[in-house]
DNA sequence: CTTGACCTTCCAGTCACTGGAAGCCTTATG
DNA sequence: CATAAGGCTTCCAGTGACTGGAAGGTCAAG
């Protein structure tokens, strides 16, 4: 399988991929010709990285993710301490977010948005309070 | 007033005063030995800066709404939809991450956190489903 | 045999800083 | 007056996770 053929399948551009494997985080065959070739274990690995991103988590959580995957003998804990930071940080991430949306929208419900140049957003980004 | 009274004065790292001078969003004078020298209008505008991108503002935005702050004949108009845009993005950013939130919450009550290898966070990144 | 699609590598750019090195300037102390 | 500490300057490089593009090798179809 070609890498196009893996983009295709798994939904990661090829770009992204051959990213992946400049920093070690897969590493598919070569074909005599010098192309890359994807195994299905490779579309697999592949798969679980776009589910592990689509998550949130960095690439270095996957890195130790996808290393956990393969061992057999991991201890689920190990898993799910990840996990749980990675959540931690995520719930922080929506706090933060959430207090700036409170603020906008009532910036931006207080701004009458014509043409009078008074505006209470300015005001308030300029203000000492 | 030199950098360093500036950072402290305004919260703003010397550093990102001095990367904020080099992409024009300010313009300290300049002393006779070259040192940067910060008047009130810079102190305010730093300020301004500071709170903007507490606000998640990206540097363009703030780009724009500081020259709109230094617009006395400006429409409220023009920074509402800035304020507005931003907005939405931070709502579609925060539902974004709830979703993530939702589903590793859920993973992380799965899992039992054990020495077993056996591990739902792990067996749901790599199932097809 | 040529065309066009695909593959390769390498370089640069993104965003908003941040760290560090090398060297000049100022201030305090002996 | 010399020196040492600290502040200031510029410039270069790195962060995370890609993404775009150029230059050039390879392959399948007509």
């Amino acid at each position: 399988m070609n890498i196009s053929q893996a983009a295709l399948a798994t939904n990661v551009p090829a770009k992204t991929i051959r990213y992946y494997e400049e920093i070690n985080l897969i590493a598919p065959d070569r074909g005599l010709n010098g192309y890359r070739s994807f195994s299905d274990t490779h579309i697999h690995q592949l798969t679980f990285l776009a589910r592990a991103r689509a998550l949130g988590f960095s690439i270095e959580d996957c890195r130790s993710l996808l290393a956990l995957w393969e061992d057999r003998h991991r201890a689920s804990g190990d898993v799910r301490q990840i996990a749980q930071e990675h959540l931690t940080e995520i719930e922080t991430k929506i706090a933060d977010l959430s207090a700036m949306r409170d603020t906008l929208r009532h910036l931006v419900q207080t701004c009458a948005g014509d043409q009078r140049p008074d505006c209470p957003i300015l005001n308030t980004l300029s203000s000492s309070d």
